[in-house]
This record gives structure tokens, C-alpha cells and sequence, in this order.
DNA sequence: AAAAAATATTGAATAGACTCAAAAATAAAG
DNA sequence: CTTTATTTTTGAGTCTATTCAATATTTTTT
């Protein structure tokens, strides 16, 4: 049975999450003060603080809600793979940077990934670590997969080449979101990144 | 002919810089504040922030300083590289990895790093950019010298291959300096990713 | 349902990065 | 060597993230 704290837990927790996700959108995360997403959220600044633990954190946390819907359509992709390694790669990519870039504007990835760098062990960085792991792991499964479908030469290490792949287009995504560079154009450089490895993988 | 102020300029830039370095590897990062290294400097609060814009402009300038070493022990290894691509690869990186250790403490790298994502218009943060760019062409260059040298397939992209295995070294580095991880364990993971790529583009 | 215990909220106080108008030092001009 | 102009230093003041002791709310006990 849900008593009322925990009723006005979760509500406030919602209601803080709600203000900052709008204001950093709207306002960028350095505009933004804890005393302005209390006042939106209808709580005092010391309230925030038993919600999270440091404004970055509440950052980190709306990012991660956003890597998990990533993790979820990148999943679509691992089940059902295109036929040829270079496609099947430039799929999975497309669908992790067009899914990061719908909610999330790059001042709030920017500074999520580098709050998740400098303050690696509070929760939320964590969560955010672990979460990367999950989509490491997912090149790796679609490596795999391919593999198992014929489309990849068996003798090679599917999961060390997997991580290579993914820490790459990790890698790429920061200059990205650091840089003015548009979409496609990450894009392409990363197909051409992939090109070598997947021609060399490739089942002959 | 250097004027008395030319002079002054660059004994204080060293002061401020000599004192930083001390304090961040001493105290670490968080727990320095402008007023001590100020202090240490002999200048005024307002002084130091004639010669850096912010406090994490100072440590990416400090951290810029290594990683000009770092790529003149690179450059060495490109020059001579090792008989087989895996070994070549191996030396580059653990010449990477050594020299980014002796001077830096994982904090101080954690924050610099983190700090060039945050702001990278700031000019340190632009000239880490830069240095980064350089090393990633020495990886390339390896590539290259081994293609040449008949010790690698020639029908790959040389530089399509280096930017992925300079992106996934450099976040390797960075799940190091975030984790109580070894040096020892971050070379034998970036070795093991490392593997497929090198045998793949042996020369048969 | 009153009292006691446990849990949560609050906002004034703290700390430290950063600014800026006045003062000082250096250079240039007369 | 003065006077004027230019550049630099200075530190008190501003701003905002974060803390914490007092207060208030909810739950448990009697």
C-alpha cells in the first residue's frame, strides 16, 4: 500500500524532473538555477536537494532516461539486422543518434557526459555508466548476430571489435555535440570510419 | 626588444602556472581554490583572471602542456614502429598511456577532459582539441608506416582505421581515469580490442 | 485520539568562482 | 623630467550551488 509520503514522493520527484527538463531545454543548463526549477516545481531549494544530490545529477538523470529509450530502439535493430555488416552498422548508428537528438539539446549532452566523466560514482553517473555498457553491448550483440547469419567472417573477436565500434561512435558523438557540426555529416564520417572494418569482417 | 611588462607577463604566467600545477597534484582539483594559487603566485585574485579565463582554463593548459610531450614520444614510435601491426599498436599505446601518467594525477585528467567537452570554445580547450586531432593522425600515421613497410594490407582506409582505434585508445583512457582500473588492465583491454583490427589487416 | 518517533521540508547562511570600477604601474609624448 | 595615455593590478562585491539546524508533516505506538 502506497502511503502518502510515497504518493508525494513520486509526485514531487516527477514535478522536479519536469521543471528542469523544460528549462534546461529552453534555457540551457548554466542559465538555469536551482532556485528556478524549486520555484517551478513548487518546492523550496532544500527540498531539490533531498531529490538529488548535486544539479548535475538531476541533468544526468533525464539523459539516462533518454539513453534507455536509445537502448530500446537500438534492441529493433540487433533483432532484425540489414544484410550487409556496413548497413547493418550505419543502421544502429542512425537509430543511436537520431534517438539521442529528439529531447535532449547538445548543451544537455555536452554537459551530462562530462558531469558523468568528472563525478563518476554518484548514482546517476552510474546509471548513465551502465547504460553505456548496455549499448556496448549491443554492437556487440549485432556483430554476433552477424556472425550467426553468415554475413561476418566467425574468426574474429566479436565482443573486443564490438567495444572498438562502439567506443568510436562514443567518441564521434562528443565531438559532435561539442562542435557545430550538423547530423549528417556525423554520420558519413562514422560510415567512413566503419568502412575498413566492416569490408575486412565481411563474409567473403 | 622585450619591454619591462613583456617580462613581468610571462614570470607571472609561470608563477601562476608553477603554482596551479603544485596545488592540483597536491590537494586536487575541487579542493584548490583561485585565492591559493593566487596567493602562491603573489598576485591578486583579479590578476589571475587576467592571465585565465576560468579555473578549468588553467588545468586544460597545464594538461595541454603533457599531451605536447605525449605526442613527441609518439612521434618516435611512428618513426621506428615494431616489426607486426599488434606489437606497433601496443608500443604506440603504451607510450600514450606512460607518459600521460608521470606528471597528471586520473583527477586531473578526469577534470581536464571533462572540461574540454563542457566548454570547448575556451582557447586551451581549443588547443587540447587540436593536440588530440594530432595524435589521432599519429595513430593514422602508423597505419600508414606499416602499410608501407609491407606489414599491413594495403587495400584499407589508413585513416578511417586510425581515427577508430585513436577514438576507442582515448576512451579507454577515459574509463581509466573515472575507475580505480590499473594501468596494467587498461593496456591488456585495449590490447585484447586491438586484436581483431591487427589481424585483420596483416599483412598475409 | 494523544503522544512519541520517524521522516521531510524549509530558507537563511556559507563558500568559492568570477566581475568590475578604482588605483597603480608602465610607456609615450612633449 | 613632466605630463598624458595606455595597460595592468587589485580586492571588495556579486552570484549561485550547496548545507544544515530549526520547523513541520506523517507514521507508529500506546
Amino acid at each position: 500500500m502506497t502511503g502518502l509520503r510515497a504518493k508525494q514522493k513520486a509526485n514531487r520527484t516527477e514535478r522536479i524532473l519536469a521543471a528542469a527538463t523544460d528549462l534546461f531545454r529552453e534555457q540551457g543548463y548554466d542559465a538555469v538555477r536551482i532556485e528556478d526549477i524549486a520555484e517551478i516545481a513548487e518546492v523550496s531549494v532544500g527540498t531539490f536537494y533531498n531529490y538529488f544530490q548535486t544539479k548535475g545529477d538531476i541533468l544526468v538523470a533525464i539523459v539516462s532516461r533518454e539513453v534507455e529509450e536509445v537502448l530500446l530502439a537500438g534492441a529493433a535493430v540487433v533483432a532484425r539486422p540489414p544484410k550487409t555488416v556496413a548497413e547493418a552498422l550505419q543502421r544502429l548508428v542512425g537509430v543511436y543518434y537520431d534517438h539521442s537528438i529528439v529531447y535532449l539539446s547538445k548543451d544537455m549532452w555536452r554537459t551530462a557526459m562530462a558531469l558523468s566523466i568528472l563525478n563518476p560514482d554518484t548514482p546517476f553517473s552510474r546509471r548513465y555508466s551502465d547504460l553505456d555498457g548496455l549499448l556496448r553491448n549491443q554492437v556487440c550483440s549485432l556483430i554476433l548476430a552477424l556472425q550467426t547469419f553468415g554475413r561476418a567472417r566467425t574468426d574474429v573477436d566479436a565482443a573486443a571489435l564490438g567495444e572498438t565500434l562502439f567506443n568510436n561512435l562514443n567518441m564521434m558523438f562528443i565531438e559532435y555535440v561539442k562542435s557545430d557540426m550538423p547530423l549528417a555529416v556525423l554520420k558519413s564520417a562514422v560510415a567512413r570510419q566503419n568502412g575498413p572494418v566492416a569490408q575486412l569482417i565481411s563474409a567473403e
